[in-house]
DNA sequence: AGGCTTGTACTACATTTGTAGAAGGAGGCG
DNA sequence: CGCCTCCTTCTACAAATGTAGTACAAGCCT
């Protein structure tokens, strides 16, 4: 249930490999990467997140095959209770205080709050 | 206003140094942290913090006194916004599922909306 | 005054993270 | 068949992070 927090060069993979909808080869993740990197620091972030249990790394003869392990979902989630634990103490307040002045407009606020009734349910 | 993200150990020491108030010497910080750490351990992270521009670092004759730079608050803030930027991606919908998926229960979740709520006028 | 206590400054070092060059294997092309 | 290209594995290394020992200054106790 603890799901580990990723450095953030990992993490920009992992967003990369997500966007490729979990799974891809390493071609594609490229693609998807917000920024350049030469590929063989991408082969080693992969083999790095490989370790985590992050990722499924499948070797073909030519290709290899990257399938994301954890979801987009389950890492956010894990690191929303982190923000909310760690960072803000579990203190709702403050969570809530946060949220309100993190740059977020008037209408994003609303609508959060839609979302999280909608959620709720 | 974009605020650093600091790294755990260094976060650990500022957390002690807001809950004193946000300015003490070093004996002060040391009982409020949360975990134990050598004396020099928490020296040395101090003084990174001093160099990030995190807090000032006063030296007496026998004591040194820190004083916070940046507030609990705005910190929370900035890492608040880091959290729906870089992880969400600036999805709002992908942001409110972390939350409502992040172990909350569903009276803080109501709760929550309500600190947003009163929060936004 | 001599030694113990407390506090700080330097120095050190293992790990983790960020980045990438060198080298080797496999398929395609002239 | 020999060469070029693409992909991957190994190895490397600097910077950041986590943790702490050593050493030295200023009081304090006897």
């Amino acid at each position: 249930m603890d799901v580990h927090k990723l450095p953030d060069a990992e993490l920009t993979v992992m967003q990369a490999l997500w966007a490729c909808g979990g799974e891809g080869e390493r071609r594609a993740i490229e693609e998807k990467l917000s920024r350049t990197m030469a590929p063989t620091t991408l082969l080693t972030l992969l083999g790095r997140l490989g370790d985590r249990g992050f990722l499924k790394i499948e070797k073909a003869e030519r290709r290899t095959r990257y399938t994301a392990l954890v979801s987009r979902e389950t890492y956010l989630a894990g690191q929303g209770r982190r923000f909310f634990e760690t960072l803000c103490g579990g203190d709702l307040p403050a969570f809530a205080s946060a949220l309100c002045h993190s740059g977020l407009s008037k209408e994003e606020l609303r609508e959060l709050r839609d979302l999280l009734e909608r959620n709720e349910l």
